[in-house]
Order: C-alpha cells, then structure tokens, then sequence
DNA sequence: GCGACAG
DNA sequence: ATCTTGTCGC
C-alpha cells in the first residue's frame, strides 16, 4: 500500500485525493467472473472473504479467506480503511482476475462520493460496485413492491445510486457505482447476482465464507 | 450545539 | 460488525 493513513484526517486527505480517479463509465468486456467480498470480525480479529463466481452459472470458481487483525477504527465514512489491506490481500491470491467486484456497502453512496467500492476499484482498477443493506446518504421515493423495481437514491442534487427491490415484497437494497461501470449496469448486475434472495450470491457467499474464516481460523 | 452515521 | 428468543408467514 502506497499511502496508507492512520488518523481520520489522514483517511479523508486519502479520499479527496482518489475520489478523482473514479470513472463512471462500462469499461472492458461484460464480467465473465463476479467477485463478492466481506470481512467479519472477532474483537480485534478478522477474516475476509473474496468469493469469485460464474456469471452465467453462479456456480463458485475461486475463493480466498485471509486471516488477520484491525488496523483501523470503524468511523462511519471511512469504513473503507478497515476493510481494504485484507481484502486487497485476498484478491492477490485468486487465481482467476474478476471483472466486477461486489462491495459490502457504498460506492459514491458516501458524503465524499468515495465509498468502500470506489476505493476498492480505484486501487485495482476492476469494475467494482457497492451493495448496501442501508442508505448511508441519499433518500428515494416509495418503490414498488415486485421484484425488479428500482428508484434513484438522490443526496442534493445528486443521483448517488439507486435502492433496488431484489425480491417481491422485501426491503431494497442500496446499488452505487465503485469504478469503471455505470450505474445501469450495476442494478442489471445486482438482480441478475439475486435470483432468489434479497442479497446478491456474491454477499451471501462472501458472508458464510468470512464467518466461517473467523470461526475455525 | 445536537443527533445521525455503510460495516 | 456483533450481541440474541421468539415469532410471523409460507
């Protein structure tokens, strides 16, 4: 890691400096390899998990669970400094490249517009999308209650992301967009990766393996 | 100043 | 994130 902060004020440079280098625009070929990521945690113990699947199939091809410890707080805002070191380890020992990588939480979602996803996919240069269970910033209207229903997350004046319905009758999901993809194509990405259930495989996958990780690791 | 605040 | 029983619904 290049520059890697220790203090809030040292994080929030970090992202100021990045949060230039975000393109939103679909770069490269359709993701034939989806990622998912998650890290779960034990105290001052931590596990995180990049489980890569077919996009086609779903079908899992490639996994890695890194096992190590915090080196950062939890402040809201600057989630992305405690997740990233292990992440970033865990993504060198695949043994397959994903075209996308799907984020536990904002992309330009954030009061920055430089989320978990925006930084994971600056830093990698993969397409990269965020996948919240709650809005950080931004509100949306009412949606509808089917599957596939989708309303613009809106912070100011800003379209920031969108809340996505990803089942009939559950609570939706919030999509933003990291790096190198439009904000379309991660809502197309997030219902097709959740055939069945609210979350994305990719998180459901990622969620078991770092808890798993913690558990016997 | 006060509260809210991704995981 | 994590702590945690029962409960509502298919």
């Amino acid at each position: 890691m290049v520059e890697w902060p220790t203090t809030a004020a040292e994080a929030i440079a970090v992202q100021e400096e990045l949060r230039g280098l975000v393109e939103v625009a679909d770069v490269g070929a359709p993701a034939r390899y989806v990622a998912g990521l998650d890290v779960a945690y034990d105290r001052d113990r931590l596990a995180a998990a990049v489980v890569v699947l077919d996009a086609a199939t779903l079908g899992e091809v490639d996994r890695a669970v890194v096992l190590g410890e915090t080196t950062f707080p939890y402040i809201p805002g600057l989630f992305a400094f405690r997740e990233i070191p292990s992440l970033l380890t865990g993504l060198e020992r695949l043994t397959v490249r994903p075209g996308l990588l799907v984020c536990d939480g904002q992309g330009l979602a954030h009061p920055r517009r430089f989320g978990l996803a925006c930084h994971l996919g600056v830093l990698t240069g993969i397409p990269s999308i965020g996948v919240a269970k709650t809005t950080y910033v931004g509100t949306h209207q009412e949606l509808g209650h089917e599957r596939g229903t989708t309303a613009d997350l809106v912070d100011g004046d800003e379209v920031v992301g969108a809340a996505v319905r990803t089942q009939d009758g559950v609570k939706p999901v919030y999509v933003s967009v990291g790096h190198r993809v439009t904000l379309a194509t991660a809502v197309a990405h997030v219902l097709r990766l959740a055939p069945a259930y609210r979350l994305p495989e990719t998180t459901r996958l990622a969620d078991r393996a770092c808890r798993a990780g913690l558990r016997d690791g």
